[in-house]
DNA sequence: AATAATATTTAGACAAATCTAAATATTTGT
DNA sequence: ACAAATATTTAGATTTGTCTAAATATTATT
């Protein structure tokens, strides 16, 4: 596959997320940031190819092929994240960018050797999961930290409150988007938690908990 | 600079060894395995871009630009060399051609972290030096081993005598192309030497030391 | 159900990088 | 120094991926 084929591939995927949905030409142009008359030619060769399904009109999917392509290009960008993150000393916001240039490199070995160098880890920087070489992989959800059983542990993807008294103590408390977090106890009476952050117990209020989401993997 | 223009700035690079000569389309179309025709297009596009100085029957050769190009690009793939066989378990005869797709990912803190990551490594797996962020980097060059003063070291490059009594002997002292040599002593008698490869010292004679190729750092 | 709005495709053009074949320049050999 | 051999360039074609503008199909509205 070509570099701009990958992309397709991968763009198609996503808008389907990760099920087999038939997307669009204009949904995949916009994410693609081309015209839909590009989208139109891309997606008739890749049909050529025996990569996707394409009807005139009623949108592309993913074959079953296709859909391996997608998989393993998820692997190796996700795989990527993590050693940009653990080993370069990446932060959370920087390793996208470099992983969309790294996905495309071709080399089996590669990726299974930085498979096992990782440590073979199961979510990203961004806590989504990471498909195993056969494709086979976990679901996440997406909750507020309020809302999960003492117990769970997850990593910290996002904010609902983004105000800057809120984000202020989030950096205060060494609270940052791809942490993980493990909901250690939790307190009836005020529904205050404990959460265990990087090696440290700390102790925040049931509104702090209302305000932050969790990736977690079933 | 695309992954095409790169590809030439480095083979004509190459081709003038580091030195800036000038260096022929037909040398140019050889080592890039396409035809002269293709090189003329191409050279007369860096040339317009800064890069190289094109004269026409006359040749090309890169302008000061060009080689901080070329140096980098170097660079690049060096360390991406070194990471492979140290990190990820790659043979010395693996390393090139991932490193040749690597060296065009575009990321400066990604190369200056992999540095760091890597412990700063002066030379790549065949003994090549690694240009240092501002495209300095030390000189090298292939001697036997029978022609070095005692304590120098080096990487093993190359076999003189390729038979197999010789390889065979070189395999079963775990002698292997890439491993770094340090010539411990030497007796003045028989020639032959205390060699400390691996963290173990051996003593081998002048018949192998005048068979094997070593890359000295100066 | 007819029309208006929107989505999609087709046709034709363009840039990048390549090729072949023909034309032209340079180098070599006598 | 001139002819032959070799190297290089030019002209025109091709492929990939993109674009614009026009044509056509689908969906939404009344």
């Amino acid at each position: 596959m070509t570099l701009s084929e990958e992309d397709y591939i991968k763009a198609i995927y996503h808008l389907g997320k990760g099920e087999n949905t038939t997307v669009s030409t204009n949904a995949v142009a916009e994410q693609m940031e081309t015209k839909p008359s590009s989208v139109t030619d891309m997606v008739k060769k890749l049909s050529d190819k025996g990569v996707a399904n394409y009807k005139p009109y009623r949108g592309v999917s993913l074959t079953e092929y296709g859909q391996k392509i997608a998989l393993s290009l998820v692997r190796k960008h996700r795989l990527w994240e993590v050693f940009l993150l653990e080993k370069l000393n990446f932060s959370w916001d920087e390793v996208h960018e470099v992983a969309e240039q790294l996905e495309h490199i071709k080399s089996e070995k590669l990726i299974d050797e930085l498979d096992k160098h990782l440590g073979f880890p199961q979510v990203d920087p961004h806590g989504d999961p990471i498909p195993s070489k056969k494709g086979a992989f976990k679901k996440t959800i997406k909750k507020l930290l309020n809302d999960v059983p003492i117990g769970t542990s997850g990593i910290c993807v996002g904010v609902k409150d983004s105000s800057p008294p809120f984000l202020k103590f989030l950096d205060k408390n060494k609270i940052a988007l791809g942490d993980t977090i493990l909901v250690y106890d939790k307190e009836e009476f005020d529904g205050s938690l404990d959460i265990k952050i990087k090696e440290s117990t700390i102790h925040i209020s049931n509104q702090i908990a209302t305000n932050l989401y969790l990736k977690i993997t079933e």
